[in-house]
DNA sequence: TTGCTAAGCGGAGACAGTCTCCGTATTGTT
DNA sequence: AACAATACGGAGACTGTCTCCGCTTAGCAA
């Protein structure tokens, strides 16, 4: 990859990373070209659609959630911890304006991004339930689509100005379904 | 309001509602105007804007779901009629593509139809909590919340062709966390 | 350095969708 | 039958997406 291309193409992400935070995932991405200094082809030719940018925004994203985990891993108490994991990850989604929600559905190793997410929660999950913390028979992708559905809700009816019950007390209700006792 | 008038109302919302169901939130209003015969103009006039036409498509449906509630209101277990409701609510909003999820999230009275659900889970949530079925600091609100999370969770995975877990199963994490013991 | 070439750039413009304006047509009433 | 008031609908301004292709530039080899 030639030096102008690379540098171009983290220019468009940065840019992009900005407009859609500030604008949602329906930002024009002929003004993010603009505003990244490049033609429209240029960044079309890099991002075939705006799926494809908006991916690539969301990968730089989910890093730095992931290593959010890493002192969460090692917790005294596994269920406390992965109830504090999935109070922060709606925080996140959320303040990533739900850019990213589509991303906790995904089980697909081969999307790097997603993968990196699951299987965070994974070991999350697989810590609580070898001390016996939560029921066996509920899986994490099971918890990851409850946890995307509540930051959609969160972010939402925030949205429509409703008063609003707390990611925590949600995950909070989750959570009580699925402690042992 | 005109004969003519109310003619092209009705058959915009008709239209509409096809057009949605096969397209999506974001079908064209200007097609949807030339399927049903009349000019943009005349489709602008009665619905200033996609949400308005969006809100009256909505409005038929959420009647026809509120409905379906009335023999669960007299259901011998009040609880596993709520959890009956909620599964269907799940199923019916999926049905529609998630064109109604934003719906289940207000709970706002002036909201003729958002109201009409929001009220009709209320009887049932109170019913149950009557007969200390589920908690009493359960909010209707809450479980609106999780219940439209779950559609759009299940919504979306499905789409994203992954294996997903049913609502019944969804909604039924829930009620553990949410049933007395 | 210089010159070459593949890689990359970016703007013009085709296309699709939203929404407005206003001259024309229709309705329902007197 | 005539006349308001109401409603219609198409032309077109505007915005956004995405493509095509002639031009530019980076990087390399002599």
């Amino acid at each position: 990859m030639r030096a102008d291309a690379r540098r171009n193409y983290e220019k468009l992400v940065a840019v992009a990373t900005e407009s859609f935070l500030a604008n949602g995932p329906d930002a024009s991405l002929d003004d993010i070209a603009k505003r990244a200094g490049v033609g429209p082809g240029t960044l079309y030719r890099h991002f075939p659609n705006r799926e494809a940018l908006l991916d690539a925004v969301c990968v730089r994203w989910a890093d730095s959630v992931a290593a959010d985990a890493a002192p969460l891993l090692e917790a005294a108490d596994p269920t406390e911890a992965l109830n504090d994991w999935l109070v922060r990850l709606v925080d996140h989604v959320s303040a990533f304006k739900g850019l990213a929600s589509a991303l906790l559905l995904s089980t697909d190793r081969k999307h790097d991004t997603a993968w990196v997410l699951h299987h965070t929660s994974e070991e999350l999950v697989e810590r609580a339930k070898a001390v016996g913390g939560i029921r066996a028979d509920v899986t994490t992708s099971e918890l990851m689509q409850l946890t995307s559905g509540i930051s959609y809700a969160c972010g939402h009816s925030k949205q429509a100005g409703k008063p609003t019950s707390t990611p925590e007390r949600l995950i909070g209700l989750i959570m009580d379904g699925v402690r042992t006792r």
